[in-house]
DNA sequence: ATTAGTTGTCATCGA
DNA sequence: AATCGATGACAACTA
């Protein structure tokens, strides 16, 4: 190609190699697997190192940017948009599998220990603690963590019938766990106001724990639930008292249920206290208390002798653990999830071996219980899970990215841990972290999330959704409301079948952004003026002046090509608005106030079908630069819009032929431009700030701040390259074609008419302008009809895409509602199922415990009682009536048979 | 040639 | 009453 082009792409490498590099690493401690297209420049060791074999989410751009710089303008541009739009659902897709593959254990676990009651409590288990894991064990999840760590875990607890399982039902299940444990975090995160009395109880009870493993079972179970749970229900006592069991006497300290009833053969027990814990436990929200309770149901068995009584509880248990995958996937599935109770009330057991030697020991109280501290990678991940939690208010809508991004980094750190040397990213990012690699997350101050964040809802929120549309699913994000977001982060990142999660689009999002600020980078340190124009035909110039605040609303450029995401919020859009106002500070401005900037898009737009976005970007009219680069360069001096627009006209013309507007037009033109368009109409027109409110989307006027009546030719100078050159890439690379078809409807109406003004300056002038401009010109009736038509249809055409794209962000916000609410079904079914599986549990230790009380009363005859023929009836003051199933009482001591003697129980 | 998506335009309504 | 924005409907265009 041209000698430019390979200085341009001389031009791109500095950046390329330094700023993606940096980037690399960043995103490969994302654990992103990260290919810009840096092999050329890249030592191969390098880029084995850094980027990995395979890759994605920066290549398609920069391989984009590379193609355009390479072929010249020979792309139509629409090309763009189509290769953005399939690197788009290429990228989500892989970011996607991101989300199966890569969870944070770390964070996970944290947030097991610290949760609330689980909903989703079989899960627990499935994460042992990173910390005691090998290196290699960590590596190997995060080659394939959803199936690994089962795996490994049946290998650990050696229950057979697991490793039948079907590996992708499993992955699917724990990507939805994972998932879901990492919302269920964050939105206890979120909630500020954590309950703290069950948090701290864990804490404590993990504590314990940690310190005599062993004793961790049924007695923490029963004093949690003595803690915990009021007595409530009675009448599940009698569903379930029939129940037989052959539990028998159980060894003393054994036997946590039973111990302080009857162990101590104390004939004051209190063995009503133990029923209300038992119904206690049956409350649903109780599964923390079900864990540990399970937990100990499953340990319990191990220590004992089998035979005993609790042997074939256990054997009970074990035998429901076949059932458990069943039930798992049943649930994973959004099957309706009504099992049999026997599976319900054991579902989690099986897993829960391997929760207390990798989990409980992990944990110390003080970790815990002191919020503030940093000791460990979690507590890190905890703070700045809690300093997101006291963002201001105008950070919420950054919540529900933030602790996405803070998984997504802090599990990558870690799982990068054991390949690549993180200080090489500490220092970039922390001057003064702690190289530990037991700190990593660390590496991910808070700063940096929220600057990935606030990225992200700047830059890629405006995005389309025509990847989504595309049918990626890839829609939900932001809805249109922080609370929203909340509701999508709480209940999106996990369950859901297929489903995107936040953390999908934050990987795309990081490197688009990443990428983005390369590009802003680069612009700050000098881009050349083909360079920029290059890039910002691509749109990324767009991304670049986003980032930078200026609040352009650039989501059309950016949009097409790559995000895929967004229901953007209107809420949203108003920030943008706002940012928008304060981007006057860029040096590279669209300019987009400049009328002839939607002249520009009539241009492209009758020539290519996404012009129109792209030129909303590219605003800006002329510049000197253009006309450096500039092939043609007949209008070699162009001061003002006006001033290029009449050139372009006139060379339009010129080559046309039409020759109708010719001769003396331009100087009208550039007389009018000259007293009105640079004053009038660019400084402090109404019209310009009520644009700056405006939610218009493709508006190229809309994005711009009211500019100042000094910067503005400055401004248009520089910003106007870009539309030159794209101007003259339709020239240079269409000129055969017919010169008509670059002009709309409506412009070769106006040329006809000898309009004496642009079309642009017909549409976006206000009301009171408009007027005077028409009456400042003696106009023929036919020629107002046509410039109040002309008004008329330009206005109406950028409502209409306004309208559309209002439109299309409803279309997506349902969706994003939609799967909110199915992920919200899902919760309450795992929830439904919890409070099953603990009524289940309870029951079973109900019968559990009837059995004992039988086995301890006696008939006159001093033969035990059979739970079969006799009943216990609950009076109420606190009396128990041993009852014949035949409603007939008996009171065992005295072995007479009464009707309704009451044998009280002291408490 | 068909089809789906995009975009512009018109008509209409309501503010 | 005029203007303007929003929106449904339609047509033209494109890939």
């Amino acid at each position: 190609m041209s000698s430019d082009i390979l200085k341009t792409m001389l031009y791109l490498k500095k950046y390329f190699t330094e700023g993606l590099i940096q980037m690399a690493i960043l995103l490969s401690l994302c654990g992103v697997r990260v290919d810009v297209g840096l092999e050329p420049y890249l030592p191969p060791s390098w880029h084995e190192m850094i980027l990995g074999p395979t890759s994605a989410v920066t290549q398609t751009q920069f391989h984009n940017l590379r193609n355009r710089l390479e072929d010249g303008h020979g792309l139509h541009p629409k090309n763009v948009d189509l290769d953005g739009y399939f690197t788009a659902r290429r990228l989500l897709g892989w970011v996607r599998s991101l989300d199966r593959v890569q969870v944070p254990h770390a964070e996970l676990e944290t947030w097991l220990v610290q949760r609330e009651p689980d909903p989703l409590p079989m899960e627990c288990p499935d994460q042992p603690s990173l910390l005691e894991r090998a290196p290699a064990a960590v590596e190997r999840e995060r080659r394939d963590p959803s199936v690994e760590p089962r795996a490994l875990h049946d290998n650990e607890e050696g229950t057979p019938g697991r490793g039948a399982l079907n590996e992708r039902g499993q992955e699917e299940e724990d990507e939805e766990d994972n998932l879901a444990r990492m919302q269920q975090f964050y939105s206890w995160t979120e909630g500020g106001g954590r309950p703290g009395g069950s948090y701290g109880r864990t804490n404590r009870e993990l504590t314990r724990n940690e310190e005599d493993p062993t004793s961790f079972s049924f007695e923490e179970c029963l004093r949690l639930l003595d803690e915990t749970f009021p007595f409530t229900e009675e009448q599940e006592l009698s569903d379930v008292g029939s129940r037989s069991g052959e539990l028998e006497r159980h060894p003393p300290g054994r036997n946590p249920l039973l111990s302080p009833i009857i162990l101590s053969n104390n004939p004051s027990l209190d063995l009503e206290l133990c029923w209300q814990d038992l119904f206690a436990i049956m409350e649903p929200e109780n599964t923390d208390v079900d864990d540990d309770m399970m937990t100990s149901f499953d340990h319990a068995p191990d220590s004992r002798p089998s035979g005993t009584p609790w042997g074939v509880g256990s054997a009970a248990l074990h035998q429901n653990c076949n059932s458990l995958d069943n039930g798992i996937t049943d649930v994973d599935q959004e099957v309706p999830l009504m099992e049999t109770p026997v599976q319900h009330g054991l579902l989690q057991s099986p897993s829960q071996s391997v929760l207390e030697p990798a989990l409980l020991p992990l944990i110390p109280s003080a970790e815990l219980d002191d919020h503030s501290s940093a000791l460990n990678t979690r507590d890190i991940l905890k703070n700045s899970n809690m300093n997101t939690l006291h963002s201001p208010p105008d950070h919420m809508d950054l919540l529900g990215e933030d602790p996405s991004e803070d998984f997504c980094m802090g599990q990558n750190a870690e799982d990068n841990s054991s390949t690549l040397n993180i200080n090489l990213l500490a220092q970039d990012i922390v001057d003064n972290m702690e190289a530990s690699p037991g700190l990593q997350y660390d590496l991910y101050p808070e700063d940096t999330a929220s600057f990935d964040v606030n990225f992200h809802l700047r830059d890629l929120t405006p995005s389309s959704s025509a990847a989504s549309l595309g049918g990626n699913n890839m829609t939900e994000d932001l809805l249109t409301s922080p609370s929203s977001v909340f509701l999508v982060d709480k209940e999106d990142v996990g369950d859901d079948d297929g489903l995107p999660s936040p953390l999908s689009d934050l990987l795309v999002d990081a490197a688009i952004l990443d990428e983005m600020k390369l590009f802003d980078m680069a612009l700050e340190e000098g881009f050349s003026p083909e360079m920029a124009a290059r890039l910002e035909e691509e749109g990324y110039l767009d991304c670049e002046v986003a980032k930078r605040d200026t609040g352009r609303d650039d989501d059309h450029s950016v949009s097409v090509t790559e995000d895929p995401r967004e229901p953007r919020s209107h809420q949203q859009d108003g920030e943008e608005e706002a940012d928008s106002d304060s981007g006057l500070s860029l040096d590279f401005s669209h300019s987009p106030a400049s009328p002839t900037a939607s002249e520009t898009s009539y241009y492209s737009s009758s020539s290519s079908s996404s012009s129109t976005t792209s030129s909303s970007c590219v605003s800006a009219v002329e510049s000197p630069y253009y006309e450096d680069e500039d092939e043609d360069a007949e209008e070699g001096l162009v001061s003002s819009d006006m001033e290029v627009e009449v050139t372009i006209k006139q060379e339009e013309l010129e080559e046309e032929e039409m020759g109708a507007v010719g001769g003396g037009f331009p100087e009208n033109v550039k007389l009018f431009s000259a007293n009105y368009g640079d004053r009038k109409l660019l400084n402090g027109f109404p019209w310009l700030e009520h644009i700056g409110h405006d939610h218009t989307y493709n508006q190229p006027w809309s994005s711009t701040s009211p500019p100042s009546l000094g910067k503005m030719p400055t401004k248009h100078t520089k910003s106007s390259q870009p539309h030159h050159n794209r101007r003259h890439y339709h020239y240079s690379s269409s000129r055969h074609i017919s010169e008509t078809k670059m002009w709309s409807r409506d412009e070769r109406r106006a040329r006809a008419l000898k309009i004496p003004f642009s079309n642009e300056l017909i549409v976006n002038l206000p009301v009171d302008e408009f007027n005077d401009l028409l009456t400042s010109y003696q106009l023929g009736e036919d020629q107002l009809a046509l410039i109040r038509d002309i008004r008329r249809r330009g206005k109406n055409k950028i409502a209409a895409q306004n309208c559309r794209k209002r439109k299309m962000g409803v279309l997506l916000g349902l969706e994003d509602e939609v799967s909110g609410l199915r992920r919200h079904r899902l919760r309450l079914l795992r929830e439904k199922q919890d409070a099953l599986r603990n009524l289940q549990e309870m029951k079973r230790r109900l019968n559990t415990l009837y059995q004992e009380v039988f086995s301890r009363l006696t008939d006159e005859d001093g033969r035990p009682l059979d739970a079969t023929e006799y009943m216990l009836n609950f009076g109420d003051n606190d009396s128990v009536v041993v009852a014949s199933r035949e409603q007939e009482a008996w009171l065992p001591q005295t072995g007479e048979k009464t009707s309704k003697k009451q044998r009280n129980k002291k408490k």
